[in-house]
RNA sequence: AGGUCUGACUCUUU
């Protein structure tokens, strides 16, 4: 069961619903996380129908099955049926909390998001990764800053939204610090630290740090191709765009 | 014991 269940799950990142429903029917036997992985999957795909209606056929449901309606309700847009769920919920753990966090951060709900944040029982990397956005928006950077310093671990994922907190707020050399004193960089970090340059109208830098990065996803490439437009170097721009794949 | 849920980058969008 736990390997249809990964399989279940696969399925869903990679966007096969009818493959992952198959699966799930032809499982000899069904526990709660095989449910979870095919509600999870509805969830993913943004089927929120028919992840309700699997929720309420469901024999039992868990604290991880409630995580899961709550951000579909999230993904559709239903705020507050969202934040509804989370009150009528009969057991919360600190993905619950996290989950609701980064719901309001991600709709601009700043003041629900820092109460939320200061509530919560419990926080960890996810839950600062999750309020960052929120000092940022509301430029109470030297906040955010404290509660980065104070964590005890930090990954990239946090050091990136560090990083892109200071960019945001037009803090090039404070972006730049935080990226040259980053244990590990991916991708991701190396497009933020392009963002920070090329939002804050250092072109040139720009440039250069596209032209050497080790590898480009579409946000690198969007991220020139709009720079440059923006600032109407519109042959350069064309130029990109021509330069760009057809597929990311 | 293990398998399912939450966090970072551009644009678009609900």
């Amino acid at each position: 069961a736990p390997l249809s269940t990964s399989l279940v799950a696969m399925y869903a990142r990679c966007g096969r619903l009818d493959d992952a429903l198959a699966l799930f029917h032809k499982m000899p036997s069904r526990d709660t996380v095989s449910w979870n992985a095919m509600l999870s999957a509805y969830s993913q795909n943004g089927h929120l129908d028919d992840a309700q209606a699997l929720f309420r056929e469901m024999p039992k449901r868990d604290v991880v099955s409630w995580n899961i309606l709550l951000v579909s309700y999230a993904q559709a847009g239903h705020i507050e049926e969202s934040k509804q769920l989370f009150d009528a919920m009969p057991k919360r753990n600190l993905v619950s909390w996290n989950a609701l966090l980064s719901v309001y951060a991600q709709n601009g709900h700043v003041e629900e998001a820092k109460h939320i944040f200061h509530i919560m029982p419990q926080k960890d990397l996810v839950s600062l990764t999750s309020i960052l956005p929120a000092y940022a928006q509301t430029g109470h950077l030297e906040d955010a800053k404290a509660l980065f310093d104070q964590m005890p671990e930090r990954d990239v994922v946090l050091w990136t939204a560090m990083l892109d907190a200071y960019g945001q707020n037009g803090k090039l050399e404070l972006a730049k610090g935080i990226f040259d004193d980053m244990p590990c960089q991916n991708l991701i970090s190396w497009n933020a630290m392009l963002v920070a340059y090329a939002q804050n109208g250092y072109l040139e830098e720009a440039k250069h740090f596209f032209d050497v990065l080790p590898q480009r996803s579409i946000v690198s490439w969007n991220t020139m191709l709009l720079t440059y437009t923006l600032s109407g170097h519109i042959l350069a721009a064309r130029k990109t765009f021509d330069q760009m794949g057809e597929r990311d």
